[in-house]
DNA sequence: TATGATACAGTCCAGACTGTATGTAAATGA
DNA sequence: TCATTTACATACAGTCTGGACTGTATCATA
């Protein structure tokens, strides 16, 4: 049917202000993607459905179909906006770390709240599931891995030293990590005091030969492909 | 329409052999809940259709709706059944360590290769993510991983013993499960390297600390609650 | 061996999901 | 200001899922 009424819109909001369309396009993307990893957290990746991220986001299917051409590639770029995210996270609670008395323990329990006990890391590991299915899912996946170790190690090595030990710093992190993956993993199962005990068991274990360098105030030198992707993250 | 030529079944099988009730039952269930485990290791959670149970478990719809009313119903017995066959794991596992030299790396190693990269272990990650969002499944996920946990603690502190440290045997192995999780959970993400040198990495810093118990070589007295299982695992 | 109970098979249906097609509003640029 | 492209909205088609339902074979028992 042809012409209907317009004029209605601008009465209602304040200010309709023109967005430019990469503005409008980016700001869809955004709460879709948000939208996205929301879900993934809380209704996992087979509640994900595109009608419950759009509804979420509080978008048409339209807008989702036009900026994303299948399910696939929404999550693939999700992925994306994960690791960005992770990144950042990691980039605060870095630099947070600094200025503490007892770094290691800071480290652990700030690694563990901010980056392992959050709806961002239930989202990962929705993910992670689902990419033993999907190949390219998989790729991203690892990849985002890898980069985000290959952040962590320096910065790990620029806190830290080892002591009567071969092992690097950063390798003590890699277990560290994979202590804290286990551990968000099976969250919800395991009562809050055998985490707590497990949390600070690692730390009274890892504490004789993991010392903080001395005199080490600023934060770590940031590798190039760190600021790349802040810059990007809008 | 009734009254179809039967006879036609005996002629083709060779022993058609009477089978009590219970032994039809419980060969039907055990099939459907092997195909379910295999499913959601293979086809994930998501993938876990009741359609695609039955068609690798090689009944009709019937069969299933049956025994199970629901598919909530099968995936809770299936957890059930993911718990005994992880204790007869466990079980065999350990009887196999008394006879090693090193024990700590046997242990670790066996640990890894039969119990987490396994595709049991891609099943439990699978309700694990799915318990998120079913209380009733995370009771049941939960129960499990306590009794587990309860069976490994004596045979821990059986084998091994601690030094120069506060924490028990038991906690250095939770400690490892949980560890061992993480790696699980991304093994597919993490290069077989970097695995290997967790694990070897964990054994090394744990050897100073953690020493097999001499003079032990019969397996540790099984809790009452293991027979339990085992007998009614059929 | 007759009768009721149990085990199993196959089909149907309402709802949900993804992808597509088509229509409308907003921005761009000449 | 108008044509064109981009951004978004809605309706629809085809497929699949889980549960309900009906029918048949097998077993237990009196």
């Amino acid at each position: 049917m042809p012409r209907i009424a317009p004029a209605m819109k601008t009465a209602i909001t304040e200010k309709p202000r023109r967005r430019t369309q990469e503005e409008r396009s980016e700001a869809m993307r955004k709460r879709l993607l948000a939208a996205t990893l929301e879900s993934l957290a809380e209704d996992g990746y087979a509640g994900s459905t595109l009608s419950s991220i759009v509804r979420r986001a509080g978008v048409s299917r339209g807008a989702q179909v036009h900026h994303y051409p299948s399910k696939q590639a929404l999550l693939l770029d999700a992925s994306e906006d994960l690791l960005k995210r992770t990144y950042r996270r990691l980039g605060t609670l870095l630099l947070s770390i600094s200025e503490e008395d007892n770094r290691l323990q800071a480290l652990v329990d700030a690694c563990w709240e901010q980056m392992f006990a959050t709806p961002l890391y239930r989202a990962y590991c929705e993910l992670v599931a689902a990419s033993q299915r999907d190949e390219e899912l998989a790729q991203a996946l690892g990849a985002m891995l890898r980069r985000v170790m290959a952040l962590f190690e320096p910065a790990a090595n620029y806190y830290f030293e080892t002591s009567g030990t071969k092992l690097r710093p950063a390798d003590m992190f890699l277990q560290l990590s994979c202590l804290l993956s286990g551990l968000g993993l099976q969250a919800t199962l395991l009562s809050k005091p055998v985490i707590r005990s497990q949390l600070d068991g690692w730390v009274r274990q890892a504490s004789p030969i993991l010392r903080a360098r001395k005199g080490i105030t600023s934060p770590p030198p940031r590798p190039a492909a760190w600021d790349r992707v802040l810059e990007t993250a809008g």
